[in-house]
DNA sequence: ATGAAAGCGCTAACAC
DNA sequence: GTGTTAGCGCTTTCAT
């Protein structure tokens, strides 16, 4: 059994109890309830229906005062992979402080990419009349906007519709690269190789151009050949190594954290240290790696918890923005010590 | 702005509209869109119905309905950090998906481990009328049980009651620690070596006595001297590695996956490799190092999915217990290749 | 300054 | 077979 001293079951105290034991109307009650201004009610009935409530454990019932007022003080977020990665509890966690901060609730569901489950997900939180619903994807990405969530008002994060007809909010991925490769032009580097993913995104094309970009604006000939593509993980970063200092390149942009990591393992093995022997960027922040790599390393933060804060402000209208713009959020730099010299910060 | 085609805002449509549309009563679309068995509808009416419902997009008032049976199909699931790592998440997962299963909701709220927040995220989850509460930590610990908790059914998850007065779940650390060492023991070694936490709490002392345990099974002799304690991160690892060379092991039980990291790396830096001259196991099965670690690292999961689930399950009286029982779930191996032979599932 | 009453969208008797 | 009606807990005019 489970229940346990579980005393709501036993007790639902209503606002009618409260006015009985205060000995006043029901409507009196709300009043005092919700604090109304302009209702004058008198210090003693007052007292009394405090008293009441506090005696008796009363709450309000939110669901009740929803169907009144029409309005509910939910938000939907639906998701494709809440655990795979921090990053969804990262959008979780800004979606969920931002909403709580406006005085609403997170509706969460997971839907593992599957399409039945997004519609059941979606009607479920329609049914329970959401203010609006925030859909997210763990990696940015295009995505289709799954049915149902055109009856309400949404946004998408992390992930934007290629039709360009829905709001949504993804990283500059462009400035990113631009900023990973400013780190290390900052440091004196001249020769610098990029380690991309081989799978085409916004990732990939985004950080090759915001590359590109930072070469041009300091005058260094774009050069394909220190251009590499790898899985975007440590095998793909260790076994990027030889092209690597085949290359010539003294610096290197890896697309994410986790190449940079197995890039690490290939260098010492070889011999090589870092800083000196190469410079090492990395990308997301993933602080698990990141943080704790022998030097720690300097990366690019995928700013996941401002997605999911922004996601909330453009559902509410908090924040301004154009019908069905592709809003942007800047990737940060986070600086420690896989780069010789303390560079500035650079967008 | 942010209304954009929101059909919802403008529309609300209700069983009336489409009683109205399809000529019967709404008692009549009632029973029809709840589709109970012993009323009899006529045909006709029930297609009449059916269309009104498509044509005007009705969509049934949860929050209506909830008011009426008195109980709510929301679980309420507070935090105290939903983002710090992978494992939050996972506990929201495996909370979602089985809550998703019997027809629930979750409604997440993330503390930070703040009192007040926590208060107040309890609060409006009971002004929401959940069917329960559950309340979780990222890591293993003692807790209180917040205020106003116990004003509704509830389940403690990764974290326990010292006072022993309330259900909870969490990892079988002591398992945990016998099927690592197991592990170790089962590939031929006999001096096997524990670096642990240096932090006094559950999985310092659970993993220590299954470690105990095991060898004691196994009929080796326990020494204190074999046994370190080191920051539970990389950096811990990484300094232990004269220690544990000193001690003449063959093998080493870390206490999580990032102290093996490091010690991977302490261990190369010297040139030794894994596993011929140091089998090592983990603990975690933090998939972002763990699996990508050279070689792959064998390891001892936390079974975060499963308890999100089970504690839905406690809470919702499907899988039986006594009241205020602690519920222990397993921490099973996973194996790669950080021990030199496939060894066996221990446990 | 406070109460009576209508109604939010829906379900569940109970009529007809 | 299908309609009527009385609430569920609350807010909100409108009286008094």
């Amino acid at each position: 059994m489970t229940s346990e001293t579980n005393q709501n079951t036993a007790h639902p105290v209503t606002m009618r109890d409260v006015a009985e034991a205060a000995g006043v109307s029901i409507a009196t009650v709300s009043l005092v309830v919700n604090e109304k201004k302009n209702a004058r009610i008198g210090d003693d009935a007052r007292k009394r229906v405090r008293d009441a409530i506090r005696d008796l454990g009363y709450r309000p019932n939110a669901l009740a005062k929803t169907l009144v007022s029409g309005h509910s003080k939910f938000i939907g977020l639906v998701a494709d992979a809440i655990a795979t990665t921090p990053f969804a509890g990262q959008i979780i966690h800004g979606a969920q402080d931002e909403a709580w901060k406006h005085g609403y609730v997170l509706l969460v569901a997971n839907t593992d990419g599957n399409a039945d489950a997004e519609r059941e997900a979606v009607g479920m939180m329609l049914e329970h009349k959401v203010r609006g619903i925030l859909y997210s994807t763990w990696y940015h990405r295009a995505t289709e906007v799954p049915a149902g969530l055109r009856e309400t008002d949404f946004v998408l994060v992390d992930c934007y519709s290629p039709d360009d007809d829905a709001t949504a909010v993804v990283p500059d991925e462009v400035q990113g690269g631009r900023t990973a490769t400013q780190l290390l032009i900052d440091s004196g580097h001249r020769r610098i190789a990029m380690i991309n993913t081989t799978t085409p995104s916004p990732a990939h094309e985004g950080r090759l151009l915001g590359y590109q970009q930072a070469l041009a604006a300091a005058g260094i000939a774009y050069d394909p050949a220190l251009v590499f593509d790898a899985l975007p993980e440590q095998e793909g970063g260790y076994d990027s190594v030889e092209q690597l200092l085949a290359s010539g390149a003294t610096a290197v942009f890896c697309h994410n954290d986790r190449v940079a990591m197995g890039l690490y393992d290939g260098l010492r093995r070889r011999g090589l240290s870092i800083p000196e022997d190469m410079a090492v960027v990395g990308f997301d922040n993933q602080e698990v790696i990141a943080a704790h790599l022998r030097p720690p390393l300097t990366t690019v933060a995928l700013p996941h918890y401002e997605l999911g804060a922004k996601g909330i402000r453009l559902l509410l209208g908090i924040d301004e923005h154009r019908p069905n713009q592709l809003v942007t959020v800047d990737c940060p730099p986070v600086l420690r010590s896989s780069i010789a010299e303390a560079a500035h910060i650079a967008s």
